[in-house]
DNA sequence: CCCAAAAGTCTACACTCCGTCGATTTTTCT
DNA sequence: AGAAAAATCGACGGAGTGTAGACTTTTGGG
């Protein structure tokens, strides 16, 4: 979505342009835990970035491409980060390691994966890129499932469509919880591997 | 959050006002339908229901002013659903029982209670409504899970916080599935059955 | 039935934000 | 150095918001 302005891949130096867009989407970032999206105008991050409306529409069409940059660089940290998690083949070390994992990237990018799930509705773009990372969990959550032993499928009761369930529930439990203490994050991650791990059939 | 306009509590015929408050309510939930929220315009409310912009903020003072009405009047339905719900003692009686009832309710105010969980961040009068509609539905998971022998207590692998993430966890499933088939609506459903089941214990 | 007060409605205005355009300046590359 | 490409600016027209003041309809007591 950011291929309308001037492609710029092979290339030693840093055009100016890329420095700006940077601060574009690090001022956006910041605007966006200070007063939100729906205060937050354009008019506000060119201010934050140093250039004038006019100047930013040559790097963005409007706030909601802003915000989708914004999305698409963060979910890439998760992607990432996922790639680079070794598959553990003992369940609960899986589940385990899973949860730990959920807890980090909900402190590293609370703020944007809150913004990116607020906006799944509204804006297509956010939704896709949204949509294709909850694949990803749900698809690691179904490949522990199956190895603990739960029956493979789509059916109600069989591993895929338990996982899709369970990775909506961390969504919301996190979603809410990452924007109260530290504690109850804490707690309400405990609560999700506790149903996780009863869900997988492994009674503690 | 609708005390700024004149009381009219008691009262044996109906005001004039009466009546165009409530085409108004239902016109907001018509054009939710099929614009959704951003789209709709104040301009757009007064039209459906007959009146001009001007009119239409002796009513209410802004077009969130209207739809917190909206999902107020909504969630007022859900409440009494609530409360004349009979308590099953069964447990497995009254999960399949309760699934079946959030069916329903999402069958008829789907629209409403999406928009209510879209709004919940931005408008904090729904924000109130929705975490309050939503601390029924964990009591009531609450209730049943102690009665199947969950331990009672607010730690993450006692009663009250399992609640919480299944509630969410059956919020965000139905969410999604709303928007989908039936069908997949339907299995939706018997996945949370079933998951919730496992976390209360009974084994099928 | 009358008529004043209350309730409801309208048009017009001032304001904010948005997205676009053409002109202008700065950067980049050779 | 100098032309092409990249970046920036200010100004405009449009859409939506919320408010103010005048006007009309409804209501209810005498």
């Amino acid at each position: 979505m950011s291929g309308h302005h001037p492609a710029r891949s092979r290339r030693g130096t840093e055009r100016k342009g890329d420095v700006r867009e940077r601060a574009i989407l690090d001022t956006c970032e910041a605007l966006l835990a200070q007063k939100g999206y729906d205060a937050m105008t354009v008019g506000d991050i060119a201010q934050g970035a140093g250039i004038t409306r006019g100047a930013l529409y040559f790097y963005f069409g409007s706030k909601q491409e802003v915000v989708t940059a914004l999305v698409a660089r963060t979910v890439e940290h998760l992607w990432e980060r996922s790639r680079a998690t070794a598959q553990t083949d003992e369940p609960r070390r899986a589940i385990a390691a899973a949860m730990q994992r959920t807890v980090e990237l909900w402190n590293e990018h609370g703020l944007v994966m809150r913004t990116a799930i607020d906006l799944s509705l509204t804006v297509p773009e956010v939704g896709e890129l949204w949509s294709h990372t909850a694949d990803l969990f749900t698809t690691a959550i179904t490949a522990v499932l199956e190895r603990a032993g739960v029956q493979a499928g789509t059916e109600p009761d069989q591993a895929s469509a338990m996982a899709r369930s369970l990775c909506w529930m961390i969504e919301r439990t996190f979603y809410h919880a990452s924007q109260e203490s530290r504690e109850k994050f804490r707690k309400a991650s405990a609560t999700c591997e506790h149903i996780w791990l009863l869900s997988a059939g492994l009674n503690t």
